[in-house]
DNA sequence: TGCTCTTGTCTAAGATCCTAAACACCGTGA
DNA sequence: TCACGGTGTTTAGGATCTTAGACAAGAGCA
């Protein structure tokens, strides 16, 4: 009777063994490093097995490497490189202008936007809260954020970073219009 | 015979506790969502088995979060929001000057750098090569900028994104001092 | 050819994960 | 007070992971 695979789409094994052959050890070099089996590395690359976290913390201890970078890996070749103006995608509206770099990619792990925000619009009425960080620099123009109960007004050059989590908002309270150029992980757009 | 625990200094338990309840869900309510039992919910947790891949993996489809977010989580409280100019942190020199936001912060998943570069000034004569991914957005003057291979001149509103594994160099072919606001993760810096 | 060293794979048996079901606790309401 | 529905925890046993060791294939060399 054939076992059925366990390959739930991350394919842990093949990852495993990129790494592995990325940094130039056997099997049983890693093994040894690792503190495990030559087996079990095997079986693992094989998608035979589903290691346990901490099995597969030790084997990439060998490497070194995290397990945050081990299933951040991109295992696809690398795309385009550089965006026009006109490259960049739009997805905000014509108060709140939002361009976005690298738009076509298939799995970005970072969000990079040319944010434009008219005199005096809003992110919304409600504060805005998901997963992950993000950060900015204000580059033209005055902006109010509020982010988790504090507010304060960001000037050119000036800059903020937290955690998406928290609820959070921005408001251009200026005259002018104002540019923000800010980075936010994991993508959400 | 007490058991020995496998904590490994990752902590997979009070990850899933504080995810799960930040979704405010219950470990029967998880279960039914993930396909598993709320006994290996609680047994995970507490740390008192290191769950498999794919177990862990399916826990978190019922958040849902990707393993690679799971193991990026910062647990610790949220610090400083603002950046005033001088507050950002010079990590270049006088010809290539990179103030990053947020260098205080211990854990960032990202980093964000206001860069400028004299007219002329360059990122060194090798190329630059390591892990992630890094973007960013030409705010003032013209920077040649080198990927792989390919070489592109960007101006104010271009922008580029790539894998950083990528060899890859700056340099300022105007007669200006050129700007860039930039992102990469994970963190260089 | 024959020996040696390396590589990755396979297979019992032991260790650990995972499930099913019961348990204890807490708040609500009849 | 008792039942009820909710919470998280515990435990025996079946399923899966992990090990130890054997196996086969390839490369280098005498």
């Amino acid at each position: 009777m054939s076992k059925i695979l366990n390959t739930v789409t991350i394919d842990v094994g093949a990852r495993l063994r990129s790494v592995r052959t990325t940094f130039g050890v056997s099997q049983r070099e890693l093994a040894r490093r690792a503190g495990v089996t030559n087996g079990l590395i095997s079986l693992i690359e094989q998608n035979r097995v589903s290691p346990s976290v901490s099995s597969l913390k030790k084997v990439l201890d060998g490497v070194p490497m995290s397990l945050a970078e081990f299933f951040t890996l991109d295992l696809s070749a690398t795309p385009q490189a550089f965006f026009g103006i006109d490259e960049l995608v739009e997805l905000g509206n014509p108060d709140v202008s939002l361009r976005l770099v690298a738009a076509q990619r298939p799995s970005r792990q970072l969000t990079v936007l040319h944010e434009r925000y008219v005199a005096g619009a809003a992110t919304g009425e409600d504060m805005m809260a998901h997963r992950g960080e993000e950060a900015g620099v204000v580059i033209r123009g005055r902006i109010e954020v509020t982010v988790g109960g504090a507010t304060r007004v960001l000037g050119p050059g000036e800059a903020y970073y937290f955690a998406s989590q928290l609820p959070h908002r921005f408001r251009n309270v200026g005259r002018e219009t104002c540019e923000i150029i800010s980075a936010c992980t994991p993508p959400t757009f």
